[in-house]
DNA sequence: CATTGTTGATTGGTCGACCAATTTATATTA
DNA sequence: TAATATAAATTGGTCGACCAATCAACAATG
C-alpha cells in the first residue's frame, strides 16, 4: 500500500487554464498594466494557437474574477485594480483544496459568529419572523426525517440577512455549497445531534430577539464548536480519500 | 435636481441572465431536482428560443457556481447540493451592490482581525520574514511617493497567509479588488495617514512575532477603525454618485 | 482652418456546421 | 435465449464564417 505514496495528483490543465496562466503571467510580469488594452481576440488566438472559443472562455473567466473588463466592439482591457494581489489569485480563489475542510469550518465559525452579533444589533421585526420560519422548517424536517442539512444552513443564512451586511452574506453563500457537499459526503449529522442543534438554534434566536450581543456570540460559537472539533478528526481520513478519487471539491469551476 | 429621484436604475438583463433565471426557477420550483439531467443543449435552446452559445454561457456560469455539472458527451446534471440556499444566490453572490462600501469594510475588519489572531498563533519564521518584506516595501513606497494602497493591502495579505487558513485568505482576496477600487476612486489615503499606517503595521507585526493574541487583535482593530468611520461619512455622497454614472462596482460579472 | 459627413477596417457578439466520444438500438452469433 | 458485435443517433466540444456596432481616416463643406 505504501506504493500509493509514489503517485502524485495529476493536474489536468485545460486549454482555458493554459491561456489564463499566460495572461496572468503577462500581467504579473508587468507587460500588461492596468488600463492596457489586450490585442484583439483574433490576433491573440492566432498567436496562442487556440480557437477563439477557448480564448473567449478564458477572458470571460478572468472578467468574472474582476481582472479583465471587455468592452463590446471596442476591446478588452486590464481592470485597474488588485494587480499586486493577483499573484496566485486565480488558481487559489475558491479552489478550496479539497482536504482543507478545517479552514472551511474555521472560517465559517468566524463569519457566523460575527453575522449573528450584527444581526442581534440590527434585526428588524421582519427578520425575526424570517428566522423563525427557517427554524420551524428545520424542526419539522427533523421530526419526520433524518437529514436536514440544507434547512439547517438556511437558518444561518437568514441570520446573515438580518445582519444587514451584504458582503458577509455573500461570502457565506460562497462557502455554503462546499460545506453542504462535505456534510452530505460524510453524513456529519447522522446521530442525535440534530435535536441538539434545533435547541441551540432556539437559544440563538432568543438572544437575537433580545439583542444580547454577548449571548448570541457565545451561543453561536458553542453551536459550531462540535463541528470544528469533528472536522479535525476526519482530516486524516480526508487526505487519504482525496488522493484516490479525483474529487474536485465544490465550486472549483472548469 | 429633485427630478433625478424619479429615475430608477436601469437593469440590463442579458440573454444569459434570462436563461439563468429560467433554470434557477425550474430548480427552486422543484421541477428539476438534484441529480436530474437537463434536456440536451440543442433541445433546450430550441425551446428557449436562444442560440446555443448563450445557453452554453449560462450553463458555464451555473457550473461555476456549483449548481450544475456538465459531463462531456453525456449531459448536464443538477449538482446535488445547495439547492435550498439557491434562492436568490446567483444574482447576489459578489454583486456587492456598489454603494455598500460600509458592508465591505465591516467585513474586511472581521476577516482581518481574525486572520491576524490566527497568524499570531500559527506563524512560522518564514511567515515573519514575508510579512516584514511586505512592510518594508510599503514603507519604502511611502517615503518616496504618496500612494501605496496595493503595498498596504499586500501586508495584510501576507498576514492572511500566515494564518494558515486558505479559505480565509481566499475570501480576503475576493474582497480586496473592490476595496482597492474604492480607495483609488476616493483617494482615501491622501493625507498624512500613510505614516501612521506604517507605524500601526509595525506594532501589528511585533504582536504577531510575540504571539500575543490580545495585542494583535486590538492593534488590527484600531488600525482599521479609521477606515470604517471614514466609510460611513462617504456613504451618502456615494449613494448619489451611483445613481448618475452607471458604475457597476467591482467584480460584478456579466 | 475647423467642422461635419462618409467610408472602410476592426472590434466583440452571434450563429450554424462539423467533430469525436458516448450512448442506444439493432443485428449477429454462440 | 443470452451475449456480443456493429451501426445509427445523440451528446457536448470546437471551429470558422457572418453580423452589427464602433472607431479612424479622410474627403467634402462651411
Amino acid at each position: 500500500m505504501e506504493l500509493l505514496k509514489n503517485f502524485s495528483q495529476i493536474v489536468i490543465e485545460t486549454p482555458v487554464d493554459k491561456i489564463i496562466n499566460q495572461i496572468k503571467q503577462l500581467i504579473t510580469s508587468g507587460q500588461l498594466k492596468p488600463g492596457d488594452k489586450l490585442p484583439s481576440e483574433r490576433k491573440l488566438c492566432d498567436v496562442l494557437g487556440v480557437g477563439r472559443t477557448h480564448l473567449r472562455d478564458a477572458i470571460k473567466k478572468l472578467e468574472f474574477y474582476g481582472i479583465l473588463k471587455t468592452l463590446p466592439q471596442s476591446g478588452t482591457v486590464v481592470a485597474g485594480m488588485g494587480i499586486t494581489a493577483l499573484e496566485g489569485l486565480i488558481s487559489d480563489v475558491l479552489k478550496l483544496e479539497g482536504n482543507d475542510f478545517n479552514s472551511l469550518v474555521e472560517t465559517r465559525v468566524i463569519l457566523e459568529v460575527n453575522s449573528a452579533v450584527l444581526a442581534a444589533e440590527r434585526r428588524t421585526g421582519n427578520d425575526i419572523k424570517e428566522i423563525e420560519k427557517a427554524l420551524f422548517a428545520h424542526r419539522a424536517k427533523i421530526e419526520q426525517a433524518d437529514h436536514a442539512v440544507e434547512e439547517d444552513l438556511m437558518f444561518h443564512l437568514k441570520i446573515a440577512e438580518a445582519s444587514k451586511n451584504s458582503v458577509l452574506k455573500s461570502l457565506m453563500l460562497i462557502i455554503t455549497p462546499d460545506i453542504l457537499s462535505y456534510f452530505k459526503q460524510h453524513d456529519v449529522c447522522g446521530d442525535g445531534r440534530s435535536n441538539k442543534a434545533v435547541e441551540q438554534h432556539e437559544r440563538i434566536l432568543e438572544a437575537i430577539k433580545n439583542q444580547d450581543r454577548e449571548a448570541v456570540g457565545s451561543e453561536m460559537r458553542g453551536h459550531l464548536v462540535d463541528i470544528l472539533d469533528y472536522s479535525k478528526t476526519i482530516q486524516v481520513e480526508q487526505l487519504y480519500n482525496n488522493k484516490i478519487e479525483s474529487n474536485n471539491g465544490g465550486m472549483t469551476g472548469t
